[in-house]
DNA sequence: CAAGAACTTGCAGTGACTGCAACATTCTTG
DNA sequence: CAAGAATGTTGCAGTCACTGCAAGTTCTTG
């Protein structure tokens, strides 16, 4: 075979290196805080130089949002696979079920993750960052869905609301430390939004 | 008299400054980029030195966000001035008109920054964690109208669509240059909303 | 075994940001 | 008016995130 055998050693050391980094580096910052935890140490505690987490990641927020875009990705792209026949509010339920999966799956994963979202500013704006990116990816399928232009308000009301109905789940998941239901929470939230979501959808077939 | 004259020269100088900082900021960041423009570079410029950036402004992005959380601040508090017989709908497009009145007032100023939150990562980032702590106070102050817990997620909900409704018009008009106007936008963002809105009033009071 | 791919590393350098101590100007108080 | 407090400004030394470059190591492939 030409390319990277599923065997790999060098492949895989490269993989395990990227694993402890993020496992170590969790741990450091619930322990010391974010800020009060420098990229050396992270590195050194992992048994790599300092070089070598940045081979990994662009940058100290980076290794607390591994998967976290591709996550993302993938519920624009459920977006578009859901059949023109249903309706926009089903749409976008289904789009963002990757999330509600990725929590239940690891949830103690997440709920560490997002704590420390919560109490660094600065992993919070990176949070934010991330989101908004989608969000404008959101906003052309919605369009397109919909028969809008890019620009058009509703469109990206739409998405906004769409991101900002998950994250409100979420954060009231962490502030309920994990305790109640994320995926009933979510149902929730999206239904709140069904009056509107509806209502613009019907202003663009009526 | 014990405290500031009005014509304290000390605090004028600084004030001066400060503008000057301000101004000077924005100018290069438009002409070589956010990433290309040190510190340094602005505070010689302006004519001070790279400590005294610092002694106004706790970061670089900083510099483009003077006046920003004063004006969300001002909408808070003006959402908790409006009389508890106004539906919540109403509350919330009376409480965000320090927006739109800054927009009115300095159409330009405004669109020259929020290019520039477009262009860099980190300046939007940056945007966005601050409206971020606006959502955080308005969650309280409508989790108090509407006779709810803090961490009740409609409360969060509809904290969030206000701040997503005004940022997805704001994100329209400055993707038209500004050539449409913002108060039009605003106004059917709030309209599109309601439904959800006075659902979501109507699960609390009904 | 030779060639090359992929992970790792050291080093030198830039730039954001901080704590500290000091200086200059201006306002206040005796 | 003079002593002193207040406030804006500054220089300096230092930490830390992050980058470009060139070289080293280990593993795979022809």
């Amino acid at each position: 075979m030409s390319s990277t055998h599923a065997t790999d050693r060098r492949h895989e050391r490269g993989i395990r290196t990227r694993t402890a980094l993020v496992d170590v580096a969790l741990d450091l910052f619930e322990r010391q805080g974010f800020d009060r935890t420098t990229v050396d140490q992270i590195a050194a505690t992992a048994g790599v130089s300092q070089r070598t987490f940045f081979h990994h990641f662009p940058t100290k927020e980076a290794v607390l949002f591994s998967g976290y875009a591709d996550r993302l990705a993938e519920a624009s792209s459920r977006f578009r696979q859901v059949p023109p026949d249903a309706g926009l509010a089903e749409a976008i339920e289904r789009a963002t079920t990757p999330v509600a999966e990725a929590i239940d799956e690891h949830p103690g994963l997440f709920l560490r993750r997002n704590r420390l979202y919560a109490a660094a500013p600065s992993l919070r704006a990176t949070m934010l960052r991330i989101n908004e990116e989608w969000i404008d990816e959101l906003t052309l399928e919605v369009a397109r869905r919909l028969d809008l232009d890019a620009d058009d308000l509703r469109a990206r009301l739409v998405a906004t609301m769409a991101n900002g109905a998950t994250r409100a789940a979420i954060d009231c998941w962490v502030a309920a430390d994990g305790a109640v239901d994320f995926s009933r929470l979510a149902v929730e939230s999206f239904s709140l939004l069904r009056p509107t979501v509806d209502h613009i959808e019907g202003t663009t077939r009526g």
